[in-house]
DNA sequence: ACATGAATATTGGAT
DNA sequence: ATCCAATTTTCATGT
């Protein structure tokens, strides 16, 4: 899995590396060093000198992190173009990418590692309580939102959107479904909105509007209730079954 | 930088490795593994046996990545609790948090490379072209969206979401502007179209409604016209210069 | 703690 | 290629 490892090289030697592994190699490569971060395209930004550790895998996505956050402080997703070299004594590295036009440029000022990986393709990943899965779930078995309700669509376009259910309720009445997997804010009272208003302008029909999920905002059910729309809870997911592992944490979160 | 490092560690070994790095040191660790990742929270999903690298930051924080992409397999931002353990002979890592209510379990199979890295605290970091820069330089020069145009107020709040600027043309008329830092697409057609309808409400006063963008989707430009609403290209960052470093103004009118 | 909205959002799917 | 909507969105901010 590990390729090759590269302690305190010299720029030079770390241009080499670099080249020779994002190439032809086409491993995941890491980087741990001092480095200055340009980027420059939908944004700007410069991150001044500081450690960082930069990852830049097979597909040419580049990530600049930092000692925190999930989230990388520089990055760019799958790019056309990579340059590696030398530049005013400095291992540099630069990601392109066209449409959009952007690029990202890392000069690395004291790299004190790099490594080269090679991560086997790996397939069997399963998610579950996707807003997808609970759409099928909800068109097959609709007696989960009201008894006697009758699907007629799913992902039904309008002028304005995808309704994610179209049904007809057990009086005849038209009932456009709005689903979310997690808790339903304001938008989705104003995405609901939107398809009750765009489905009445068809005809004279009573359309009903049924905000569907497993939780609302305090003030989304009140703007709920003003426009004349309803709210079903929903759960996207069984509940979990507590286990007590009864182990001391390593440490509690900052 | 490097703090430590371990190749081909035991489970055992592992252990012990995360344990001191994460507990005392308050290291960035990364393991490259072959690894099982099972997740459960706001959704749940299973990654069966498969190459990934795993980095645990000094918050808590959790990635696991694959060889491609650069938003991670399986995460979980700044956890709560870490626990470390050999669960069946092998090293098991598992980040919990509260509210949401989640966890990931990472079970390293066959561990190639372990290491600890101290990345010191970086600042300096400067980010052009937000929203929010985007909303002061048009509040300071409004002429850059139209000439004679008055600002009155910046995130406004109605009871349908703030306004980002409000404003009186030079014909005394009512201005709702609503600035996106992108392509602008249906989504921000109808929030502006929200907020018009809003102030007119409040008054039978004349209200336009401006949507300020770098551009707008064909679709989104049809609506805009149907709703009575207008469109204004406002680029958010200076073009770029080949090579010169020559500073043009930030927000240029077109 | 909760709600809201921006983000260099990213990513996958449909057209 | 473009557009749209979901996302375990994450994250910062205001209340």
């Amino acid at each position: 899995m590990v390729r090759a490892q590269l302690n305190d090289p010299s720029p030079e030697d770390l241009a080499d590396f670099l080249d020779e592994h994002l190439r032809e190699g086409r491993c995941l490569v890491q980087v741990a060093s001092e480095c200055e971060v340009l980027y420059s395209g939908r944004a700007a930004s410069v991150a001044e000198a500081g450690d960082y550790l930069v990852i830049v895998k097979r597909d040419g996505s580049v990530q600049v992190h930092s000692h925190r956050s999930v989230k990388p402080v520089n990055w760019q997703p799958q790019t056309d173009d990579l340059f590696v070299g030398v530049e005013d004594g400095l291992a540099v590295l630069r990601a392109e990418r066209h449409s959009p036009n952007e690029m990202v440029r890392i000069a690395f000022l004291a790299p004190a590692l790099a490594q080269a990986l090679w991560l086997r393709e790996a397939d069997g990943f399963v998610l579950m309580g996707s807003e997808a899965e609970m759409q099928r779930a909800l068109a097959r078995h609709p007696e989960i939102i009201e008894d006697g309700l009758e699907v007629l669509d799913a992902e039904l376009p309008t002028d304005v959107g995808g309704i994610d259910l179209f049904a007809r309720d057990a009086r005849g009445r038209l009932v456009v479904v709005e689903l979310k997997r997690g808790k339903a804010t304001q938008e989705a009272v104003h995405q609901l909105s939107r398809y009750v208003h765009s489905v009445r302008r068809l005809g004279d029909d009573v359309v009903r509007g049924i905000l569907a999920a497993p939780a609302i905002t305090a003030p989304a059910l009140n703007r709920l209730g003003a426009l004349g729309l309803e709210f079903r809870e929903v759960t996207a997911l069984p509940e979990l079954e507590p286990d007590g592992p009864a182990q001391p944490p390593l440490f509690a979160g900052v």
